[in-house]
DNA sequence: CCTAAAAAGACATTATGTATCCTTTTAGGG
DNA sequence: CCCTAAAAGGATACATAATGTCTTTTTAGG
């Protein structure tokens, strides 16, 4: 359980391709695809939505493709995965008690919320710079 | 991401019910659906699979029924969610690091161990009795 | 205009989750 | 030795989500 989807994982190579780029390197996302190994129009989905909450800038047409929306060492590990997979949520009731008529004698609601803290602070504590990092080929 | 499915939810209701009976109190199947709010059929295939493993014991026949199969404080929440879900395993490259060739070049591999390690360890830190306790109608 | 490239939307396929039903096995009781 | 109770096992059905692909549209440069 818990599995990163294979758009997840698409996600974070394709991002941290770009995180090893210089900041202002404008790449064609055939180019990404082809380096991290991913079809290029599921690529072109998931970087879709980077681009719509800011993760990375486009540009269309001649000379077009994609940047990164900000300094590598600014976009956390957990961005990318809840940009693209929703937020991390181990069981439906951590995220809407109200939902779940059994919370008030539920005694597993805290260990949820636990389980979630934890796997949000280690993918917080990472950046797409650490990530890029001895990953570099320039 | 990171969601519990039903069975799993299923299988916690189900099994922290029978922890909060006495432990030679043989319950009904039926019963304890109807207790937690499960689809009977549906919680037959998960205390055959627990039963497999002997987290359950299981009597057929007249008089039969399902009982604890160890003291509620000998029983992990980790275990119960592992029977019925299979291993925690934030991404592939964590259980099957030969089937990524990419973790050669992969710093995002050691992430996914932690994350692991963390919701193993809040998970295995929570047994049945404590589920339990507060939540027992006997 | 013409071409390059991303954006957007529709569609197809497969896998997984969520069950239900039916038959078989096991056990107790008269 | 039946008869009934109850779990075990297997097959099936349906819905949803994952994994892509294809086509058209928009945007921008030359």
């Amino acid at each position: 359980m818990m599995e990163l989807t294979r758009k997840g994982e698409y996600a974070i190579r394709g991002i941290v391709y770009l995180a090893g780029k210089p900041l202002d390197k404008v790449c064609l996302l055939s180019d990404i695809a082809a380096a991290v190994d991913v079809p290029p129009t599921f690529l072109a989905k998931i970087f879709q939505q980077f681009s719509k909450i800011g993760l990375v800038r486009s540009f269309r047409g001649t000379g077009g493709g994609f940047l990164l929306g900000r300094a590598p060492e600014l976009i956390t590990l957990l961005e990318v995965v809840e940009a693209v997979e929703g937020p991390i949520i181990p069981n439906r009731c951590v995220c809407a008690p109200q939902d779940c008529d059994r919370s008030a004698f539920c005694n597993v609601h805290p260990v949820w919320k636990r389980v979630q803290g934890q796997v949000r602070d280690v993918l917080t504590g990472v950046t797409l710079r650490e990530l890029a990092d001895g990953n570099n080929q320039q």
